[in-house]
RNA sequence: GCGCGGUUAGCUCAGUUGGUAGAGCGCCUCGUUUACACCGAGGAUGUCGGGGGUUCGAGUCCCUCACCGCGCACCA
């Protein structure tokens, strides 16, 4: 016996030499697999790419739960015998890393981005996301992930963005991508747009005014935000509200607040006749569902607000911020005696994800992914959308899932996911910021003095052209994910046995920003699905419940937990326990409890192969019952286990191991052993000892997905083995 | 307003198709017998949120109520 096991498992010692082992082996490879001939070369492919981490800091025991998981699949299917491949990666993550920078740079220097400019800016956003990335890759290996680094890929990297020019140039020519003016969610402190999806909602409480806009009008109507009346180009009602119906389709000519406004009344359906006075302002230039009632009656459109949320009205509120405007229309509605009401209400305020800025809806020129909007997918494999049919993005994203071309785990997922379709607007994706991929969009003067424009991979020829200043929403990229790390645009062998891949596992919150993109990209650009199973886990949250995050000091870094108690014990922790889509909350307690476990296998080792020579004296198949029934057990757990693992219940598969681990085997089983291994009879003796050992060989490959280090380090030790490396041994037969 | 999840032992949670209530941690008693004290043997603790129903039988299925958490929508 290995002198090693004299002493207690220290992971510390081991995991990093083991993670080396398994690197020199090149086996997270499924080309070595191959060669090495562990794996067939027309075995099936198995391929998982990891959610990239954005480049934003460290890792967060969220992903080392999202690592835990992936890892356990993969492991299983390359023992399986797949072709199995999981491709590590980073995001850009455009907004938030920019963000961070800029946060930075104003506290160390007091400088803004402007201060550096676009060149030197970016410098800095490069050099802190390279150092985020070797952070992060290093507490990916720690955690034992065995991914393909020869594959690794990062969203704003060459091949990317190659990969992103290119489907942004066949949307733009499918007429998938256009450019308009609509209004948008402006963030006045990040000073870009943002879509919907990165809105928070604040409820508040806010002040509900009713007013005249002048005396000479015959009803008042009610808002929050009486500053923007001076952009009020109509006034709605509801077509049926008898109050009203006389004045429909009259105009009003009115002074307000210094600004001459002309109003017209108009009857839409959208408005809520019991709330307020039932007349609705209607400024088509500040409220996006002003700007849909202001299209359907014509109305015109009156910017009142700037970029930096000031007014830019002659008269009194002339580059007042809104917040003072609003106290200004309050105090000249009172003077003026036209205020009726004021009353407290409870509001939900749109903010900024990034910054926490109150949301300012703008009319802006932007580029859109029109979701509603028919188009003619020429080759398809997605079920219900036949090749050459018309369809539209939504009922592409709608398809996969209903058809059943993805199956989403667990379930109910799925209702979420088709209520967000259902409610999706046409996507923002151009951003005012500098770090992320430039918009593939050139523009020029002509000879005629009108704007010439080129949308292109690569520049256009001539002079005077300029690139647009804008960058793309970090999802765009992201959305590309599964076959640009494939190599796509180019023909690759790799797309052509990788993808779809075989399952995408993440969290519940990103399902709406990244999975439904996935799919719209993946079904607009290759006519096909990204992935065949969405696993949703749940979130890690501390002892009391709480989202962890660094804000509020309750994260814990796995990489500590590691350090500590050892990655199998961290990984154990947020696996068992946590039924799938379930928040988890973790306590330092439970993965203590885990790291006696992986000392449990240890000493269960160490105990079988102090009898190693009685082990080696048979070989074959049991021959007596007893033994015989010890292994069929353990077949039926394997089983078992095996089922959970294919059915993604995956803590199920680790709880049962543990139980059968711990309290059957190392507590009944091997006591009950003792008498045997101390006796006389030596054959009885000498069988027992070689049962115990095959069911050691099995518990460890059983047992290696959910933690590869120790029993690695066990198999290494063992005198007798089907694979020289656990990682590649073949699983146990059921 | 619509929807989703949760409510099981002191704490954190399992309980996959309905069949005598489980685990870990904590607590109590005993044990240092050469795998392991990062241990073992044993023990206490539960009207499975309330009410109603289906069933021979319900933690599990149905209805309803309450509370907690979350998502979406509205947000004049």
């Amino acid at each position: 016996m290995d002198k090693k096991f004299l002493s207690p498992y220290d992971p510390t010692a081991t995991e990093d030499a083991i993670y080396e082992r398994w690197l020199a082996s090149g086996l997270f490879s499924p080309e070595a697999c191959v060669a090495a001939g562990v794996t067939r070369e027309d075995a099936e492919p198995y391929s998982i790419v990891l959610p990239p981490p954005n480049v934003t800091g460290v890792l967060h025991i969220g992903h080392a739960a999202m690592l835990a998981v992936e890892d356990i699949l993969v492991r299983y299917h390359r023992m399986q015998g797949y072709r199995t491949l999981w491709i590590p990666g980073t995001d850009h993550a455009a907004i938030a890393t920019q963000s961070k920078v800029e946060k930075e740079l104003q506290k160390s220097e007091k400088k803004s981005r402007h201060d550096l400019g676009r060149e030197a800016f970016l410098e800095r956003v490069h050099a802190y996301a390279r150092e985020s990335h070797d952070t992060i890759v290093h507490q990916v290996r720690k955690m034992g992930s065995s991914l393909d680094w020869d594959r690794e890929a990062f969203t704003l990297d060459e091949t990317r963005q190659r990969a992103v020019y290119e489907a942004f140039q066949r949307l733009y020519d499918m007429g998938l991508i256009v450019r308009g003016h609509r209004v948008v969610n402006w963030d006045p402190k990040g000073q870009t747009v943002i879509s919907d999806d990165e809105i928070v909602y604040e409820e508040r409480t806010a002040t509900l005014y009713t007013f005249k806009y002048d005396a000479s009008l015959p009803f008042a109507i009610s808002t929050t935000r009486p500053e923007t009346k001076v952009g009020d180009t109509a006034v709605a009602v509801h077509p049926d509200d008898e109050r009203y119906r006389s004045y429909i389709g009259k105009e009003y000519s009115v002074t307000f607040c210094d600004v001459p406004l002309t109003l017209r009344v108009v009857a839409d359906e959208s408005v809520d006749p019991a709330f307020g006075t039932g007349a609705l302002g209607v400024t088509p230039a500040h409220s996006s569902i002003d700007a849909e009632i202001a299209k359907k009656h014509d109305l015109p459109m009156v910017q009142v607000i700037n970029e930096y949320a000031r007014m830019t009205v002659d008269g009194r509120l002339n580059d007042m911020k809104v917040n003072a405007a609003r106290d200004t229309v309050v105090a000249w509605l009172r003077e003026e005696g036209l205020l009726e009401k004021e009353e407290q209400v409870q509001q939900n305020v749109s903010t900024a994800e990034r910054t926490g800025a109150i949301i300012e809806p703008l009319p802006k020129l932007q580029w859109f992914v029109a979701v509603e909007k028919p188009f003619v997918l020429k080759e398809s494999k997605l079920p219900g959308i036949p090749s050459g049919s018309t369809t539209t993005l939504k009922d592409i994203m709608r398809t996969a899932v209903n058809a059943g071309a993805i199956k989403i785990t667990p379930d109910r997922f799925e209702k979420a996911y088709f209520h967000w379709i259902d409610n999706l607007h046409d996507w923002c994706i151009s951003r005012q910021i500098w770090y992320g991929h430039r918009i593939p969009v050139w523009y020029r003067k002509g000879a005629d003095g009108k704007e010439e424009m080129h949308v292109g991979v690569d520049a256009p020829k001539g002079k005077g052209w300029e690139q647009d200043p804008d960058t793309l929403d970090t999802w765009f990229s992201s959305g590309l994910w599964t076959f640009s790390t494939l190599g796509w645009p180019e023909d690759t062998k790799d797309l052509a046995l990788y993808h779809p891949t075989s399952v995408l596992e993440t969290a519940y919150d990103i399902l709406f920003f990244w999975v439904a993109r996935m799919i719209l990209m993946s079904g607009a650009l290759l006519g096909d699905v990204p992935f065949r199973d969405v696993y949703i886990h749940g979130l890690v949250r501390d002892e009391k419940g709480k989202k962890m995050s660094k804000s509020l000091g309750n994260a814990i870094d796995p990489l500590t937990l590691v350090e500590k108690y050892g990655a199998d014990a961290t990984r154990l922790s947020v696996i068992i326990g946590a039924a799938a889509g379930n928040d988890i909350k973790l306590s330092e307690q439970r993965v203590k409890g885990y790291k006696n476990f992986t000392n449990k296998v240890w000493n269960i080792a160490r105990f079988i192969l102090q009898h190693e020579d009685a082990i080696l004296a048979t070989k074959g198949a049991a021959t007596h019952a007893d033994d015989a029934a010890l292994l069929k057990e353990l077949s039926d757990l394997t089983r078992d286990v095996t089922d959970d693992i294919e059915h993604f219940r995956l803590y199920l598969a680790g709880e049962k191991l543990y139980h059968y681990v711990w309290h059957r085997f190392a507590d009944e089983i091997l006591e009950e052993s003792k008498p045997i291994l101390q006796g006389d009879d030596i054959e009885r003796k000498q069988g027992r000892a070689r049962a115990l050992y095959d069911m050691l060989v099995i518990q460890l490959k059983l047992l290696h997905p959910f933690m590869p280090f120790v029993t690695e380090e066990i198999w290494s030790s063992l005198p007798e083995k089907d694979s020289d490396l656990l990682l590649v041994a073949p699983w146990p037969a059921k």
